[in-house]
DNA sequence: AAATTGTTCCATCTAATGATTGAAGCATTG
DNA sequence: CAATGCTTCAATCATTAGATGGAACAATTT
């Protein structure tokens, strides 16, 4: 079946896909609240009947939104977890942070949109989840930390979201970050990496060599 | 000279304090577009125009909130400064987590108020700003990531950032990431506490132990 | 106690925002 | 090409949100 969703992007220059492309980096700047339809519209260059007829309301957008960064996230995700699928620990963590902050920065909405449903509230109710709980299990076994078929304990979990964390952090907020820094956007990025490596790394491979499995 | 805020603390009791209070943890929540004058009002339990009359128009509240909360955050910071003075690196790291996790768990307004200024966009421009440049150097100088008197570098400061990113996000996070670990707020405490040492230490650790300086 | 000043609320104004309507334009099909 | 359906926009409506004026009340001063 195809959904709304998927139609969108089919042709990336259909009006719908348009819309879309344009609310997610402004539903990434600004938050819930924080957009307005005609932002968008104008963005897009079109009026906001136009937005209207073909998303509905704008929460109803919003949700499309949310559902669209889902779908990519969870993609690049499944592909790291190829790339590093069978490699020893340490190189497995550098390369999904290599990866994923590579492709966060090339897609920086993503990373906005997710940190603002985490750490925000909407005066709306059940606005679609973003979802994470999925993701964080998945990458707590992509990192070995969960024996066997057993459930993730909760420190395995916290493991794993200080470490993408750490990315989304560095990403969404770049524009304040380099303004305390000052260096230009690459090398920003460089330093940001190295700095997640430096960080993330020597923990987990530390309690491996000690033989301690690890809180699973 | 008394400024207005310093009034409003001098007791907690008045109805500008109390506006204030409400005001931070209202931001803090759903940031400044998804707060709205009259939410405020209502949580405090007065007129909308009580408010305006005692904090001007909606930006000025919200830079009084934002003042505020830096002079809270200063305060923290050169408390912790103090304890860990002349202590050993990792000694030093282990007591600043601890400290200023449990003091943010106090008060996640905080939390909440620097996040939303991190990564998201107001549509009104020159609100006030949040001392975060000022804070970083201290940190950085107080991590001895600084040699001598020279600029901290940019490695330095991304590397203090790290750290206390850490910290705000499992603050802010927590209504989120409870949802996925399922323990409660005590539970969730210890283990973020546990986890933010465990990642967080073993980098900077080893690094002096190899004698390597740092990137000062 | 009268006068003054400070505080609060109700009613109301204005602007912004979400949303709809109906007409016009354009393509597709019978 | 006439009829149909899809897409777009200008105009407009309804609601919300920021803000204010003035009356009522309370506190303070004289």
């Amino acid at each position: 079946m195809k959904t709304a969703l998927d139609k969108a992007r089919q042709d990336p220059e259909s009006m719908k896909a348009r819309i879309l492309t344009v609310a997610r980096r402004i539903f990434g700047d600004y938050g819930y609240h924080g957009t307005t339809t005609r932002m968008i519209a104008q963005e897009v260059g079109i009026d906001v009947s136009t937005l209207h007829y073909h998303w509905g309301d704008k929460k109803g957008l919003y949700e499309a939104v949310v559902l669209d960064i889902n779908k990519d996230l969870g993609q690049s995700l499944r592909d790291v977890e190829r790339m590093i699928h069978g490699k020893p620990l340490g190189e497995r963590l550098a390369i999904s942070i290599d990866v994923m902050t590579d492709y966060l920065f090339e897609h920086p909405e993503i990373a906005n949109l997710i940190l603002h449903r985490y750490f925000g509230r909407t005066r709306e109710e059940a606005v679609q989840e973003i979802q994470v709980p999925e993701f964080t299990v998945d990458m707590a076994r992509s990192m070995n930390l969960i024996r066997n078929q057993k459930e993730p304990t909760p420190r395995a979990l916290l493991e794993v979201l200080a470490v993408v964390n750490g990315i989304y952090n560095f990403v969404s907020g770049e524009v304040f970050f380099r303004s305390i820094v000052h260096v230009d956007r690459e090398v920003y990025i460089t330093q940001v990496k190295e700095v997640l490596k430096f960080i993330l790394i020597p923990a987990f491979v530390q309690r491996e060599d000690k033989g301690d499995p690890g809180p699973a």
